[in-house]
Parts: structure tokens; sequence; C-alpha cells
DNA sequence: GTCTATAAAAGGATAGAC
DNA sequence: GTCTATCCTTTTATAGAC
């Protein structure tokens, strides 16, 4: 009996969450994912990974020899996560390419209001927030905006003849997660939603200026 | 004799830089802004800031009682500097105002280019650093993107019938920061200034189009 | 792979003489 | 206002038994 549960009890009286019932390297990811979003990165210890996911020094040194090391293995999560966990969601009964773009907006958006603008965009938090970041953590990075903006230029190029053939579609796309980043930092910092509707807006006549006139 | 002169020597064989001639309070303001630029806050130190004004600890905090007071100083420099220090210098020689905005953007071109991509625009760094801003520190940050944002309206309203009238002259100085932010993050992340040209040319782009539509 | 214990350094901040 | 010395906490990381 219980031979494949948990191993790990409850029985200190916090709440068990579902976190709680991974496989330990499974586990320190998704707890390092979701303090490196909330905190930043400087600012969650190891200690603090540790004790939210319940898990000692030696399992957790055992798996990432050190914090970057862990970082990267985050970052390699988000970057996987960008189909199934940002844009399914977000693209669930919406067919229509150009529509998809401004629901992946929307999201951000949500995200924002939900938070109390506490929870932003991972990914440019900790472009911004190491100064130099080493070629692993680098390269991570680009390849979590590549495959963000790789997917919506995706859209952009379905939507076919409603966007002038002379209109860079990937330039469109990039155009999109430049003023997606922008607005999510004005609206943190403004605690406004404001800021980031505005640079959706101009984003959207953009756009509708540039079908006009094709 | 050398009554006024300053006080400390350089007699450790450290070059002597033009910080070093400052008083206290205004030296450890300097440094501490250029460290925070480069560095970021968090990753910078007291001891950093100590080191490099050659200041000892009991005077740093008879000035800032703490690392955050110093970061209010830090950032309310910043802020006095948008007019002297930012747009003064890369506006010199320059009447027409939408050339003006056109030559702020620039002017971060430089700056990108001239660091290797290790400095970009010290207020966005801290707006996504500092996950929770504490009022006094998310105050300062909104001063100053409010103050860059009404120099570039005035450029914007200078022009004129150059730009229709029913758009939104502060909307389109918003959406030039937005973008701004946008291309530098994703400049640094890439270490190459093609983003940041791209979301430049798209809101170059833009405004063209604005116009032709008037 | 997991556990406890702890090292070793860096962090922000303070005390008290001058 | 400035100086030296130092406190105390947190930090990342390691040792070595199990």
């Amino acid at each position: 009996m219980g031979t494949s549960l948990p191993r790990r009890s409850a029985g200190d009286g916090r709440p068990m969450s579902m976190e709680a019932q991974l496989p330990t390297r499974e586990r320190l990811l998704s707890v390092a994912m979701r303090l490196f979003w909330e905190k930043g990165y400087n600012s969650t210890s190891v200690a603090d990974i540790l004790r939210e996911s319940d898990t000692n020094s030696g399992s957790l040194y055992h798996y990432f020899p050190t914090k970057k090391d862990l970082l990267v293995g985050v970052l390699e999560r988000y970057r996987d996560g960008i189909e199934p966990m940002l844009l399914l969601p977000v693209w669930e009964g919406i067919e229509d390419p150009l529509e998809r773009v401004f629901a992946l907006l929307a999201g951000y958006r949500r995200l924002l209001l939900d938070s109390d603008f506490r929870l932003g965009c991972p990914i440019g938090n900790v472009a911004l927030e190491i100064a130099k970041p080493e070629p692993e953590v680098r390269e991570r990075l680009v390849q979590n905006f590549e495959a963000w903006t790789g997917a919506v230029e995706r859209c952009m190029v379905e939507a076919g003849d409603r966007i002038p053939g002379d209109v860079d579609r990937r330039a469109l796309a990039a155009f999109a997660l430049t003023a997606m980043e922008g607005g999510v930092m004005l609206a943190r910092a403004y605690q406004d939603i404001g800021p980031f509707d505005a640079a959706v807006d101009r984003f959207r006549d953009y756009m509708a200026r540039l079908g006009l006139q094709g």
C-alpha cells in the first residue's frame, strides 16, 4: 500500500499543493518558475526555493549544481511551455489569426490585472534584471523571444492578404512583442492598466492603418 | 595651502576620477547612478558603492539611512537630469520637433552600441528589477516616465498640423516610450541592435502613416 | 537521491571615537 | 561629517552519513 504515493507528508500543517506531488526535479523547477516570476531571479534565494518546495539543499544541488543552472532549466521550461501553457489557453475557440494576436495580448492584460500588477512577462523581467547574462542564460532568453515571435509571425502569415503583401510579417510580430514588453513595464510601474492598453491600442491602430493601405 | 582642495588623495595609486572631486553626498549619488545603471540595483552592493566612491560606510549611512533611500536619491537625479543631461545633448542643433523625437531614440541606440549592450534605460531596468517597489520608489519611477513622455509630447504638439488634429499627442509620446523600452530590452537580450532598429522603424512607419492620412 | 549540519563569503547596517 | 571596526543576517554552496 502507498508504494508510489508522494513520500513527503503534509504533517507540518502546511497546505499540500499540487507542486508537492511532483518528483523532486520537477518540483524544484515548478517552484523556481513561480518564484522567479513573482519576485525576480536575484530576489529569490535558494533557501526560498527549498522552503516552498519542501526540499533539502542536497537534493537541489544534486540536480542543479548552481543557482544559474536552475535558471537555465526554468528558462527552458518557459520556452517549452509557450505553446501548451500560454498560446493554447488564450487561443481556445479563436480561429481568426489576427484575433489570436490580440487574444495573446489580452492574456497579458488579464495577468497584470489578476496579479494586481505583480506578474508580467517572466522573460522580460530576467532580461533586464541580469545585466550581463552568461551565454547559457542569454541564449535561452533569445529562444523564448524567438518562440513567441515565431508563433505570432505565423498568425500574421495566416492572415494572408488581409495584410498587404509588402509588409514584413516577422517585423510585425516583433513589434507586437516590443509593444507588449513596453506596455507591461509601464503598467507595472504605474500600477495602472492604462499604459498597457494604450500600447495595444496604438499597435491595433497601426495594424488597421496597414490594412487600409493595402 | 590646499584648504579647499579635495581632501582625499590619489595616493593609493588608483586613477583620480572627476567623481572623486565632488562633495561626499554628490559623489555617492554619482557613483550609485553609474553602478545601478551598469549592474542593476540588486546586483550593486553598498560595498561596491563605498569602494568606487572611496567613501566610508559611516558617511554613506549619514546621508542615506538605507540603500533604498540612496535609490530614491538616484531616481530623483535621473528625473532632474532628463532635460539637461539627456534631451539637451541629443537635441543640440536640431530644431524640428519630429526630428527631435527620433534623435532621442537615436541617443539610446548610440548608448546601446557604445556600451556593447550593457547600458539601456536605467529607469526601465529598475522598474522590472524590483518586483514590489515601495511607494517612494514607484513614485519616482513614474515621475521619470512622466518627464520623458511629457517632453516628447511637447514635440508632438509643436509639430502642429503635421500630425492630424484628431491624433492624441500624449498617446503618441507614450507609444514612443513603449517602443523604446521594448526595443532596448530585446536588443540587450539579442546583443544585436536589430530589434531596437526594428522597433524604431515600425514607430517611424506608424508616424508616417498617421501623417499621410491626415 | 536524500538527509542534517555547516562552511565561507557577502549582504545591509550600526557603534562610538574623533 | 568622517573614521575604523564589527555586528548580525542572509547567501550560495559543500561535506559526508544514510
